[in-house]
DNA sequence: ATCTATATCCGTATAAATACGGATACAAAA
DNA sequence: TTTTGTATCCGTATTTATACGGATATAGAT
């Protein structure tokens, strides 16, 4: 029996994957979350199951900070991406963060369920499309993945929410100079001169 | 029985959701479609059914489009849009295209089900969450097929290219008061309050 | 052991954006 | 014809962002 643990901020598509999921005499929905903090809390009290299907989009703590973590505790959960986006970066930044496989939103059934198998028996799955993807970014621009630090990253995610300065200090409790010095770093390292071109640029590299 | 056509281009969401409403022993998925071309090649062959459940952002051709197409041919099939943006444009101008229904892709099942029963009857099931979007958007703005003015429109394409209020004032010779009200009115319009959330939505909504 | 990157903090100053007001001219739509 | 939307302009005030300068502590890499 394999246990699956669905975690996506669309209610329709997660409860819709897991009724897909359940028609497998041998898989085992157990739980479904709405964004990775939800998810991560019940990590802390039970990790009774095989599989994570992850969302990378999602409020809170995304699909890819939770990869993150999960690889930090070097957890014995398999996560499985399902994102909407074939985007090279975002592939390779979720081998790298160890997930086993990555999904797109419009793969079908059956690839899901093969993908799922395979990654229960602890080996991982790319489809050659996927794989084609994540090769040839890795192959131009590997740099962009460690361009910004994760502090930085954290603090260009918060900006394209439409938070300002103080704000993002006081969910970081932090100074706002250490904000302002941040947002000045960003901007250099991506060339930028304001915040708007900044959000345009982080949008067209798909770092937000 | 209550026959129903899904028309989405995320396979995966697609094929959960028509599992979840197959659940229902009166209603009735008779197919499923990845964009709005598609579906409307069936419907000529076909109109044999009761309502068509569609995603808004879709290739080739997307759900409003869709609508407005069965609105002018006077199709009685009603349809229900299934979106992941609250957005008060959308909601106005699906409404006013002849929706049945705007849910969003976090709601939960059962008010999908309540939604598309009270649609089969012939009613209007609007939440009381999206309805206030939608007179909050209608009381201060008009439904227009364009959202911006063309003035404003290359006044956003300025701020994204990172111009300031200053720069774009003398390239399109008027004064900065102008600029800065067209950017006012173009917060206001996208329901954003600066620069960042701007550049951000403007791009997810494809204006830029 | 030393170097480097990161994360944190601070001061001073200016530029820019946003939030309130309000107004006029003109063309298009109702 | 009246109303509506667009484009233009203005004042005042506050809040944010950007541009300089410089500093310390720590962790990781060489």
């Amino acid at each position: 029996m394999i246990k699956i643990v669905v975690t996506d901020d669309h209610k329709l598509f997660r409860i819709g994957l897991a009724e897909l999921l359940k028609k497998q005499k041998d898989f085992n929905v157990i739980a479904t979350f709405s964004d990775g903090e939800k998810f991560l809390d019940f990590y802390t009290k039970s990790q009774d199951f095989d599989i994570v299907l992850l969302d990378i989009n999602m409020p809170n703590i995304d699909g890819i900070e939770v990869l993150n973590k999960l690889r930090k505790i070097k957890s014995s959960v398999k996560p499985i991406i399902i994102s909407m986006y074939d985007d090279g970066n975002y592939i390779a930044k979720c081998s790298k963060n160890g997930a086993y496989s990555y999904l797109l939103k419009n793969t079908d059934e059956e690839e899901l369920i093969k993908a799922i198998r395979i990654v229960a028996k602890g080996k991982k799955y790319f489809s050659s499309l996927i794989a084609e993807k994540m090769v040839n970014f890795m192959a131009t621009q590997s740099v962009s993945e460690n361009l910004l630090s994760n502090k930085e990253t954290e603090v260009l995610l918060l900006i394209s929410k439409g938070l300002t300065t103080k704000e993002i200090a006081t969910q970081l409790f932090v100074s706002t100079r250490t904000i302002e010095t941040h947002r000045a770093n960003i901007l250099k390292k991506l060339e930028v001169k304001n915040t708007a071109q900044l959000i345009k640029k982080a949008s067209e590299i798909k770092l937000i």
